[in-house]
DNA sequence: CGATTGCGTAGGATATCATCCTACAACTTA
DNA sequence: TAAGTTGTAGGATGATATCCTACGCAATCG
């Protein structure tokens, strides 16, 4: 008698991805697809009965934010491990991806075989994701020195989340500086505190963030 | 002697989703995948020496433009008959679509069946897209006076468009004409257009609609 | 059919910003 | 008490944003 085969779940909106990956993935002689979801609560509904091993994640998800369904699933399952197969190539999705407790990051750029190798790879108990992601993660660890709870909103000082909150309503330097009774070289600061903060590259993803970070608390 | 296959070229810019199809639409017995590409500039070259009958194409490609793409084939070779695989359900894609001259709409959220149902109608000479959206087609072009609301996304001209996706994807002005292979002044002078059109004092703000814009539609 | 308008593309000049450094006093905390 | 955090900001120097202008081409309007 064999092993059994390690069952893996699938989430992804896209049908075709779905399919392609579960008909590949079925192909290997010790996996065995156990279930698919579009969405985040089919996906929780999906796999809370019989935890898979591996759950393949894709992170933006029509319904739902495939980050917090990986957060979802640490509580839930915890003996599921998480690879994320995403369309993102930044930095900036992945590091939020491990983060959350994803343990491999495959693009959908990536040939197909690096799923698999990623299966393998995580299940071997290792992360997984291509080389110069890897390496880009390690960057910006080494830049960064605290260990608390990084690139959480929380560690944000009172000025500075005021400023994050007006950058996230859409205003710029100058207003916030005007509205706060600032130097504007003083919300520059901030600025750049908080991006230290937040573990972000310019103020392109700052507004991005604080923009997202505004509209999904209304 | 059996008629020849049809030959059909992939462009697309995730390997995952070129290999699925070329393997999925190589097991049809009348079709031959006789080539693929990642972006505009290599689709061109691998189609204009022997054009296939059908360019299954992507809208959102990281190089280049989908739209241009489509539009550049009408001319380089005519006969071409070209399917939009998209990621978009929006009818504004749609829409954009097939007045640059595509004759099928299929979207990644659905079964893969429907490629080869597309393909087959196409071939057949007629236009494919799924029932709901030919109805909003047909209801757009029958409520003639199609109210375009002064400060929408409707009044964007296709490259205007594809400024403000990838804003909304968080990439700035730099980035973006790279990606587009344009001048930055270009970018700037797409953006202060939308600014008139939607109504908006600055880029902050402009940044600000992209990413809600693209965040509702996810 | 000429005139006007919209679109794709981009250069120039200037005003504004973003970034990187540095500074410093008040306060917190190890 | 030395060291780190916070609030505040100046200087220098790139990088951007804004405002204008322009030009070919295609479509649409009289």
């Amino acid at each position: 008698m064999s092993e059994p085969r390690k069952r893996i779940f699938i989430v992804d909106d896209h049908t075709l991805v779905r399919e392609w990956l579960a008909n590949l993935l079925q192909q290997e002689p010790d996996f065995e697809v156990c279930g698919q979801a579009d969405s985040a609560p089919a996906a929780v509904a999906g796999m809370s009965a019989a935890p898979p091993s591996i759950a393949i994640i894709d992170l933006s998800l029509k319904t739902g934010s495939g980050l917090d369904l990986i957060k979802d699933l640490r509580r839930i399952c915890p003996a599921t491990q998480v690879i994320v197969l995403s369309m993102h190539e930044e930095i900036y999705f992945v590091e939020r991806a491990f983060r959350a407790g994803a343990r491999g990051y495959v693009t959908k750029r990536e040939s197909t075989h690096r799923i698999v190798e990623a299966i393998r790879t995580v299940l071997a108990g290792q992360v997984y994701a291509n080389t110069e992601t890897l390496a880009q993660l390690t960057e910006r660890m080494v830049g960064c020195a605290p260990a608390k709870q990084p690139g959480s909103v929380e560690l944000l000082s009172d000025r500075e989340m005021e400023v994050f909150r007006r950058l996230g309503d859409g205003h710029g330097t100058r207003k916030i500086a005007t509205e706060m009774g600032l130097s504007m070289k003083t919300i520059q600061a901030y600025s750049a505190r908080i991006k230290g903060k937040l573990g972000l590259a310019n103020i392109s993803e700052l507004v991005r963030e604080a923009i997202r970070w505004t509209e999904t608390r209304r």
